[in-house]
RNA sequence: CGCGGGGUGGAGCAAUUGGCAGCUCGUCGGGCUCAUAACCCGGAGGUUGUAGGUUCAAGUCCUGCCCCCGCAACCA
């Protein structure tokens, strides 16, 4: 019987820095997946990659002083490295510059073209000139360009455009009767939010940067990126858009399920299926919208504070105790978050104790008692049924959960059964056995149902943690590693000697590995952030917006700005946002009405008669309709997510110039 | 009234179609000595955010209210 294919993609991660654990996540999540249906017995395909194209690249690359190629070059090698390092078992490493991809979607594209799916069309809005920017009259900030404060005009651009109501009616149908979209609790926000409301037609190319793919047959414009991203899960599989498939496309294809994070569901549930629908491809059976893991304490850290890496957390802690954590610790459809705090607790608690300690008890008495050698199972007693058919049934009992992508569930069933484990060494006290020579034989069927439990484990391990697995194993010295082995109790041959015994984690003293951690990784961080964000699907189509390191300045430069002070009088809830706060600050010689950001962080009432420094010549604006003429500087903790204004302290004049 | 998710012992999470409220950590007490000061057993701790309603039966279904988090918006 040949195995049933599967295919598993995770999305390809954009070029734009290096990944950090986040990122990481992904490819951990879609290979333990990967290579538990591998056991399973499914003839599995995963693919993964980088996404190379787009604006933003361009930029960061001109920035960089390198050709766009080069940058990417660099970054995906360093991505690539980075997925190698959580041990990741890809069976392809993809690229969106590759010149067959690139062939590929121009043809892709010229198909849609020809079928009038995507027709030649205009583009309208707002323009402004030295920009080279598109903005929609909600964007415009008191009626010029948000980005240079400039003014814009009318502007017209020829733009291709894909007409994605075609095909609302039938995306609608299969969301609706399938169970494409996981968790299922995502399915009412891409119906309710995006389609029902009515699918606009999508402006599918661009002609103001040009690293990307052009469009062959009207080459100014360059394919949006995410036509070209989206495309890869059936280029690389030999999809042809003229019909002559490889034998692998049609092998592969509709994928099992793409595993992306939650915030791109968006295009993989919309954008994607209806281009699918208008190539006449099948659509891929699920989409599975992972959480996001956090990093820090509350929740409020997300996206500030502390990047962490990849090779730095695994050079700390070990492959597998990163990979143990990612996967045991992320909730099904909870963002997660990770600290060192629990990230050691788990190690300790569980990878040492419950894991490590009953290894190295069962081979230490096997040794002790046995010389090594593995005893056979030849004085069974009613005791050890309950722990057989654990572990008999442990096996079907994953394959169920991964099924549903329940990972930590999975994991959790291994580890109810080491605590089995554990407990039927109380239950039948081995080294009471050992002082009586006539049980001899029972206490080597104890040790027996031990090590084969351990070698259940192991083979399940394997997927989740593969050099735990592999360890394990080793020092059962068994061959008897594929998951059919698990269908008996008793794969494991009795009278091979153990392999060697090793430690398989090490413990943690907490307190004093924290410390050493702080003073290594504290120092940097605060200017990485701005990293984290970039991966951020929206910010692909949008201009990017810079968060990097200002420039050097000039004393003139800085001369230009009026800062003074002054008091907040009054104090009100902007009416239409619900970050905004609106004061009147006087400024001794007048009153100014000023905006500011700042209402999760303080409470009304305690704002008037705060003393404040304003940015007093600074262009007025109107935010969501409220003009606000300058702005209140303030201090941000960005680890404690405080601000702190900035004051000339009490009954200092108002209106005196600061500088 | 823009859309969606959520409030469960000190912490983090579970509870298929309504049917005795569970798990891990922590805490308190006990046991054991094979082992990486580990392992095993037991106890304490919850009127499941709140106010009502439906039902023989509600964490679960319905309604109002209070909080939190995403998306969108917005961050001068």
């Amino acid at each position: 019987m040949t195995k049933k294919p599967y295919y598993i993609t995770t999305a390809i991660a954009y070029t734009s820095g290096k990944p950090h654990i986040g990122n990481l996540y992904e490819i951990v999540l879609a290979d333990a997946l990967a290579r538990f249906m591998r056991s399973y017995g499914y003839d599995v395909y995963f693919q993964t990659g980088t996404d190379e194209h787009g604006q933003k690249i361009e930029l960061k690359a001109q920035e960089a002083g390198v050709t766009p190629q080069e940058f990417v070059d660099k970054v995906s090698a360093e991505i690539r490295r980075n997925w190698e390092i959580m041990g990741s078992s890809h069976d392809k490493f993809i690229r969106t510059t590759d010149p067959y991809h690139k062939a590929k979607v121009q043809k892709m594209f010229k198909k849609l073209y020809d079928k009038g799916d995507i027709y030649k069309g205009e583009y309208e809005g707002m323009y402004c000139t030295p920009c080279e920017s598109f903005f929609t009259e909600s964007q415009l900030v008191d009626g010029k360009c948000p980005d240079c404060g400039r003014e814009v005009k009318y502007a017209k651009e020829e733009a291709y455009f894909f007409k994605l109501s075609n095909y609302q009616k039938q995306l609608e149908e299969y969301i609706e009767t399938s169970d494409f979209i996981q968790p299922e609790s995502r399915k009412n926000e891409m119906l309710n939010n995006f389609i029902r409301p009515g699918l606009k037609d999508l402006c599918v190319s661009r002609t103001s940067f040009s690293w990307g793919i052009p469009v062959d047959f009207d080459p100014k414009h360059v394919i949006y990126v995410w036509i070209d991203a989206l495309s890869n899960y059936i280029t690389f599989l030999g999809y042809d858009p003229d019909g002559n498939h490889t034998e692998e496309f049609k092998k592969f294809w509709p994928a099992d399920i793409h595993l992306i994070g939650k915030d791109i569901l968006r295009f993989h549930t919309i954008y994607w299926p209806i281009m699918l629908m208008a190539l006449d491809v099948p659509l891929p059976k699920k989409v599975f919208g992972h959480p996001w893991l956090l990093v820090g304490e509350g929740k409020m850290s997300k996206s500030k504070g502390n990047v962490i890496y990849a090779d730095e957390l695994v050079e700390e802690f070990g492959l597998d105790a990163v990979r143990y954590y990612l996967l045991k610790e992320m909730p099904f459809a909870q963002d997660g978050s990770l600290t060192y705090e629990l990230l050691i607790e788990r190690i300790n608690g569980e990878l040492v104790n419950i894991l490590g300690n009953l290894v190295n008890r069962t081979a230490a008495m096997t040794n002790k008692y046995f010389g090594g050698i593995i005893p056979a199972p030849t004085a069974k007693e009613e005791i050890d049924d309950e722990l057989i058919s654990m572990a008999l049934k442990t096996p079907q009992d994953i394959a169920d959960k991964m099924h549903e992508m329940r990972v930590a569930d999975s994991m959790q069933a291994i580890f109810n059964l080491l605590r089995r484990a554990n407990k039927y060494i109380d239950e039948t006290t081995p080294w009471v056995l050992a002082k009586d020579e006539s049980k001899k034989e029972r206490l080597g069927t104890v040790l027996y149902n031990l090590m084969e439990t351990i070698r259940f484990a192991g083979v399940l391990l394997s997927s989740f943690l593969p050099t735990t697995g592999e360890k394990m194993l080793g020092i059962l010295n068994t061959d008897e590693r594929s998951f059919e082995s698990l269908s008996a109790f008793g794969g494991l041959k009795a009278g091979e000697s153990l392999g060697e015994v090793t430690m398989l984690f090490e413990r943690i003293d907490a307190e004093a590995r924290l410390g050493e951690i702080q003073k290594k990784l504290a120092p940097k961080n605060l200017l990485e952030q701005a990293e984290v964000k970039e991966e951020k699907a929206e910010e692909k189509k949008e201009e990017p917006k810079e968060e990097a390191k200002k420039e050097e300045i000039t004393i003139d430069d800085f001369g230009k700005l009026e800062l003074r002070t002054g008091k907040i009088i009054e104090a009100k809830k902007h009416p239409k946002a619900d970050k905004l706060y609106v004061f009147k600050v006087d400024l001794g010689t007048e009153t100014r009405q000023i905006v500011s950001g700042i209402a999760k962080y303080f409470e009304l009432e305690s704002l008037v008669g705060q003393n404040v420094v304003v940015v007093a010549n600074l262009k007025p604006a109107k935010l969501r309709g409220e003009i606000s003429e300058g702005m209140i500087l303030l201090a941000e903790d960005e680890e404690k997510d405080v601000l702190s204004f900035v004051t000339a302290g009490e009954g200092f004049k108002l209106g005196s110039i600061v500088k």
